[in-house]
DNA sequence: AACCTAAACTTCGAAGCTAAAGAGTACATA
DNA sequence: TATGTACTCTTTAGCTTCGAAGTTTAGGTT
């Protein structure tokens, strides 16, 4: 759900040009990383909802389905679990899940050892939308990338993954307070 | 508005060696990058989101007031151009800037010289408050950015502006239907 | 056994967004 | 002048999310 609006901004460079002259103290160098990091994200976004729309599905559901894959056979989460991992709350996942039991992607039973607590599991036809929704991603990501070389991909993974490593740490988990918008 | 909920997830080189485990044709290169994109994205949101309901407004809020003082002196836009840049429908354009006239940081009215458009202006609070939003901005990315090298950054911010450039250019702009999420 | 506390999930009410329909204005053409 | 068309913004209805309260169950204490 949430289907997104086009995009449609300034270019880069522009608008690099107008935080200069709006707020003199800000490295440009650090501003194009950051507004390039955010534009991306928000681009790719664009074209993951083209294609899980593509298959009947949301990105919202895509990522339940991933979080479900991921968590390896037999593919069984709890919905407390499920919300972390996707930093829901637990009233959006509980409504969340109540879609996808109804079109059949999961299947959604009490655990008999625990009674309050509830199993999520994928089923075939979940487990097909993900392979679906992957082969289409994987070919979008790979067109993505093609400019790069080897070494600046090897470089750019590099750098990204220090980057999440000191984000991950400043924000040990818990409550996040924070807004939308990609 | 939107507040986003903690985040918690596994470890990226475990979720990219999961990937490997049920996906066989996906380059872990490329999984990686775009898995750290995506989780960057979102942590930064979080980390702004902390910053501005610190100040009294929503991540949605400031990033009105970001295109309006992007856009120079007199900072005014219509709604329907507001809304092109975020990515927002016109409907709920309307909506925010409602919100927004009623907090003082933008003003509404109609354009004498034609009157079906409207104008948004910011108001010097609008300002004050992009402002103090900014000074807190900076300073969290350049912590974030802290362990890069001058050269890492040039690299980085080259590399991350072709990539950006590619997708733009294959998503001309115009109707995306894409899902939420990030 | 009765009670307290914690944990997992759901329900409820409010906020924000989308899609689609509606209302007002400008401009071209007849 | 009248009409048609396009454009801009607002209104309406439905959906998704959040925050907080409520329900059910487990487990430890007295």
């Amino acid at each position: 759900m949430g289907d997104t609006p086009g995009v449609s901004e300034p270019a880069l460079e522009e608008q690099i040009a107008a935080y200069q002259r709006e707020f003199r103290d800000l490295d440009p160098q650090v501003e194009k990383i950051v507004s390039a990091l955010s534009r991306l994200n928000r681009r790719m976004n664009v074209a993951y909802g083209r294609q899980t729309s593509e298959l009947g599905i949301s990105n919202a559901e895509w990522e339940v389905l991933k979080a479900l894959v991921l968590s390896g056979a037999p593919y069984r989460l709890g919905p407390s679990d499920l919300a972390k991992r996707l930093g829901l709350t637990p009233a959006a996942m509980t409504h969340r899940i109540d879609r996808m039991v109804g079109e059949g992607l999961v299947t959604r039973e009490r655990d008999e050892s625990n009674r309050v607590r509830v199993i999520v599991e994928l089923t075939p036809e979940g487990r097909e939308k993900w392979l679906a929704a992957m082969r289409l991603a994987s070919v979008f990501e790979e067109e993505l990338l093609q400019d790069l070389s080897p070494a600046e991909r090897a470089v750019l993974g590099e750098v990204l993954t220090r980057l999440l490593r000191r984000v991950e740490h400043s924000q040990p988990d818990a409550g996040g307070r924070l807004s939308d918008l990609d």
